[in-house]
DNA sequence: CATGAATGAGGCTTCATTCAT
DNA sequence: GATGAATGAAGCCTCATTCAT
């Protein structure tokens, strides 16, 4: 028989079964990207890797568009929740620990997922032609009624705001020495972290440019980075 | 009537014209690309911007592959004369100036001309589906016939070499104290480098993010790199 | 417990559920199919409208062609009614004065229900590609397997009968002096009115064309016929 | 050698070449529309049907809406020629024959080409959107971008200004006598082409209906609106 | 040399229809 | 019965590239 409490327990079922088909899709996804980058990405091959047709693809998500800011809002949210999960953990140590913590915690977040990076940068270059009337992109349909670009407008601040409140502390505790504003320190360190990823990326699987191990550049840059947050220059 | 050097002039008159109208070409490709990247830039377009027919862009240029790669060599071109050029000049100087000029030189170059970074870069990527067995992304048979793709393969080291040999004059000279590999160093600033221009492009017409002028963001950068040279950590 | 009175209940109310459903689904699909014509409706939207899914739209109707003959048949009952009506109350009036009376009811019936007309129409188009051999436009398998295309065919030439009936009684009366067959009569009367609904629509919510608001012209028009029936040209 | 009649002669050439394909591909068109309408028809079979690929028809033609207002553009060319020849030859008569003359040509531009005058709605219809803002189907792009559908604005109101203006001389000469507004009768005769059409086109191959020849209904039809123009009514 | 013309090979998106639950 | 999910089959349009003149 009809009950509520069955009911409910379809619709969670229901709820459950979509979740995990979009995951699945979205997994699906981001390997294709990854691998071929946006542009020369096909609908249809997204469909056969998630094992679906691509009338399905469309059936979760409505663009091609939309279906990369979900990855992209994926990423703002992965990417948060490591930031979150930094600063929670460097609570009791000093701002300027957990400013290097948070460092570190993009770097990890680069180089473990280096498509969720472009995504992100990809969707501030759209949101431009939003916020401003300077630049004479338009953004499309598709992009416009796009579900999570709108949700990703949501959160795509929070690690700007993490990092300036943590240098912020660091300038009071003052384990960071550092006349510049927080906001000039946190785009020194993201930067690096895209100029970083950008090699590592033309480094491809050999994992090393002229020599130097990837991983050993990023300990320099850390360290450089470091030595910039607790020196007067 | 006929002679040699009559020919000769002929012949000088007719490379000049084909080399204008290539110039002319590339001009108008270099704009279209700038403004709306490889993917979504169109033969015709091109064509139009030079005032010419797309078959004619095809005359000059064999496919849209090899287009790309002459500007990558333009670019390249570009890069190495600029250094040439600062190496020079610095000659009387230390080493570390002389790096620091390089440096200099490297934020000019990626300032002024956004495209040609980004056109050396993508060369860079797809050379190494030809160097290494190991990346799957094939290359397709219009890059294994591109000339320019073939040219720049000559040059594509100059800058490191140029750096890491004023790097090593400086630390020769004692002006440069850092106990890293000079390629490590030149990776950092190039890095640096990259970075950078991702948050310019970022910024946009606006020329500022979070408030912070993008000029103030390079020279704060350079005091770090500057300073990274001069300090063993 | 069962009994054949009881089942017989039961079996009342489900088809009376059923055919209310049926009405809910028409009425919704009237509404699509009015406001964005037939190819431009979607059976997503016809069933959003009615308030329930898509599959329910075919469970009721097994295709869009089908429905959209329900339409069509419904259409032809409403007129078929309207028409009964308007010869019943003029029983004891001329045969002129019912023939008159039921132009006016076509002008109401496609004034009121621009969409009735329509589907008739479009039935009429596609019962051709039955009746004759000559066309070469193929019914398609839903459309042959309609119910409600079977069932309008039963009824869809009732108007014409009407008409002509009434026609013949107004020559009788000699309120009707007209030497031309009852059906050309018939004809130039619906052809007037299929004219007079084009230019209703393509004046649209304005109402008007070139200056002349469409109630005057109907008016004209229906004199115009009158003059026609009562002269002898 | 290069002269200027030889380049003229080859432009002539050109333009001439390019003017036959794009009626060969405008025929080829017309009779795709005209057998399937304009939902049904396929670009690519309007291709097939000219002997050229899909992509050559967009290089003619645009999108699918601009061809097809390539053809309701054909349609009141001729439309208005016909009408233009037609006042040219009852010069000499009285208003009333002027105006007569104009209805049998309407009658036999509707009977000889059915498409154009569907095409003719059509563009009304879509015209409208454009006119007021009363209206909410939206312009597509496409159609915004239609240089045929702009070429037709200069043209489409010929047809009313000939007709209003034959039956003005007609009421001076008094061959015409009716007091209701020139626009009126108009409307009145249109609307009896319009109507008539749907009649024929319901008849089909068959050419008649309830057994009355579609010719015979015609000059009925003709005389009913002969008698209201010379009527007072 | 230059170009108008032509096209093959897709790419994104839509939608009527079906089916498992 | 009802519906969320799934898809095959198109359809419109694009574009790098080729070729005849």
């Amino acid at each position: 028989m009809f009950n509520f409490y069955n009911q409910f327990a379809i619709d969670m079922t229901r709820r459950t079964k979509r979740a995990l088909k979009e995951n699945d899709i979205l997994d699906a996804a981001e390997r294709i990207f990854a691998s071929q980058g946006y542009s020369n990405a096909k609908m249809e091959n997204i469909g056969k890797e998630a094992g679906v047709s691509k009338a399905t693809v469309y059936f979760y998500f409505e663009s091609k568009e939309n279906l990369y800011m979900a990855i992209a809002f994926r990423a703002m949210t992965m990417l948060n929740n490591m930031m979150y999960d930094a600063v929670h953990e460097s609570k009791s140590k000093s701002g300027l620990d957990s400013v290097l913590q948070l460092m570190e915690t993009y770097f990890e977040f680069g180089s473990k997922y280096p498509l969720y990076t472009e995504a992100m940068l990809d969707y501030m270059t759209w949101i431009r032609s939003t916020s401003s009337g300077t630049d004479e992109a338009k953004l499309t349909e598709a992009l416009k009624d796009s579900l999570y670009f709108k949700k990703a407008q949501d959160i795509h601040n929070i690690p700007v705001s993490l990092v300036v409140q943590e240098i912020k502390r660091g300038l009071r505790d003052q384990s960071i020495k550092n006349n510049n504003s927080p906001e000039m320190l946190y785009l020194t360190a993201w930067g690096s972290v895209l100029g970083y990823l950008k090699l590592v990326n033309l480094a491809g699987k050999k994992q090393s440019l002229h020599k130097i191990p990837t991983g050993d550049l990023k300990n320099y840059i850390v360290k450089v980075l470091h030595h910039g947050l607790t020196t007067v220059i």
